[in-house]
DNA sequence: AGACTTCGGTATCAGTCGGTACCGAACGCC
DNA sequence: GGCGTTCGGTACCGACTGATACCGAAGTCT
C-alpha cells in the first residue's frame, strides 16, 4: 500500500512555504511576537493573509514553526557545540556561535529566542512562555553534556554540570542582549574569552 | 521676587502621581512597552485616561518617567555599586544587586531596562533605542569607575576597564534573562560567583 | 469532460490600539 | 461671589489588530 502521493490533490500553492518561514523568521526576530502585525509579516513573506493562515494557522502557530525553524538555521550552532569532544570546547564553540549568530550582519541582532517575547501582554504570553521553554531546553542540553563529561572523566568529579550550563546560558543570553543594543562581535568575544576563564581544568 | 506658590492655581489632581507612576512601572516591567495597553496601564494606575494624559503626555513620556522611577528605586543597587570603595565590591555589589532586583518576590521577574523593549515594532522602535541608551549609560558608568580604580591602583595597570564593564553588564544582563524565565535567585548568585572568579586581583 | 479539492484575492468582521474633543465639577485668586 | 484655570469623566476618533466568509481560479483524480 502506497499512499504517498507525486503531488497533493487540489490546487498547487503558488509560493514556497519554506523561504516565506524563512522570511517570517527575520521579522520575529527583528520586531518581536508582539511587535510584529500580520501585515508585517505576510509583507515579508510576499503572501497575503489567506495564504498565510492556509499555510500555518495562525500568528502563534507560524511562530511555533519560525521558532523551530530559527533553531535549525541561526541557532543551529547550539546542536553544533553539544558535538564537541570536550567540555571546554562545547563551551568556547556555543559562545562563539552565539556571539556569531547574534551580530551576522545580514540578520538581525540579537537572538529571536531572547527577544522574541520576554515580557508581553496578554496577548503575547504563550510566546513568551514557549521561548522561556526553549531557552530552559537549551540550558538542559547543555546540563546532559556536561554531565557526560563528567562521567566521562572530561570534568572534574567536583563539577557541578548544572551550574555550568546555566552559567554559559546566561553569558549566552547576556551576550543576546548586548547584541541587540548594537554591541560589535569582536568586543563581545573578548568578554566570552573572560567568561571562559573560569572554565575547570580538563582531568589529565 | 518670590515665584513660588503655595499651590497651583485651578482644580487640584485628585490622585498621587507618584504613586500612579510607581503602578505605572510594574506594568511596563511585567508586560513591556509594547505589551501594556493604555487600558493596562491606567487601571493599575488608577485613573483615567484622561487624567495619564494631562500628568505625563502620553505614552512614551510615561514610558521614559518610569524609566526614571525604575533607575532610582529597583534599579538604584547601580549607584549603590558604583559608590563601593574598591572594584572587586563594585563587581559583586552590582551583580548581587541585579540577583535581587530581578527576582524580587513582590515585583515582576526581570529587569526593566531588558525586558522593556529589546525588539520592537514601529510604535516601540522609540522605546527600545531609549532602553539601549540606558543600559549603555549603565556600561559606561561602571567603566568610568572601573578606570578610576585603574588610576587609584586599585586594579592591575593591565586591566581593562571597558572590558570588565561590558563583561559584568553582559552578566547582569544575562541573570535579567534567566530571572525573566523563573530562575531562583539562589542559583543566579551561583552563576554570579562563578563569574567573579576571573575577576583580576587588586593590586597589594 | 466533469467532479472534487485546494489556493489566493477581496472584502469584511468585531475588537482594540493610542489619542482627544468636549463639558461639568472643583479649586485658588481677586 | 465671580472669574480663571485645571481636573476628571464620557464619548468618540481613525487606524490598526488578528482572523474569516466568500468566491472565482487552478489544479488532480476518475
Amino acid at each position: 500500500m502506497e499512499s504517498k502521493r507525486t503531488s497533493p490533490i487540489g490546487r498547487p500553492r503558488g509560493f514556497d512555504a519554506d523561504e516565506a518561514l524563512e522570511r517570517a523568521v527575520r521579522v520575529f526576530w527583528a520586531q518581536g511576537y508582539e511587535g510584529a502585525s500580520l501585515d508585517d509579516l505576510t509583507g515579508a513573506m510576499g503572501i497575503t493573509r489567506t495564504s498565510m493562515y492556509r499555510a500555518f494557522g495562525n500568528k502563534e502557530e507560524l511562530f511555533r514553526q519560525a521558532l523551530q525553524r530559527y533553531t535549525e538555521g541561526p541557532a543551529s550552532y547550539v546542536a553544533r557545540a553539544l558535538g564537541q569532544p570536550t567540555a571546554r570546547e562545547v563551551a568556547t564553540t556555543f559562545l562563539a556561535g552565539a556571539i556569531r549568530s547574534t551580530t551576522q550582519p545580514d540578520c538581525p541582532a540579537g537572538c529571536l529566542g531572547v527577544q522574541g517575547s520576554l515580557a508581553a501582554g496578554e496577548s503575547g504570553r504563550r510566546a513568551r512562555d514557549l521561548l522561556a521553554a526553549w531557552r530552559e531546553g537549551g540550558t538542559a542540553y547543555l546540563r546532559e553534556r556536561f554531565q557526560r563529561a563528567v562521567d566521562e572523566g572530561d570534568l572534574p568529579v567536583g563539577a557541578d554540570p548544572g551550574l555550568l550550563a546555566r552559567y554559559l546560558m546566561t553569558v549566552a543570553n547576556g551576550i543576546a542582549v548586548q547584541a541587540a543594543g548594537g554591541t560589535a562581535a569582536d568586543e563581545l568575544q573578548l568578554v566570552a574569552d573572560m567568561a571562559l576563564q573560569t572554565w575547570p581544568p580538563a582531568r589529565s
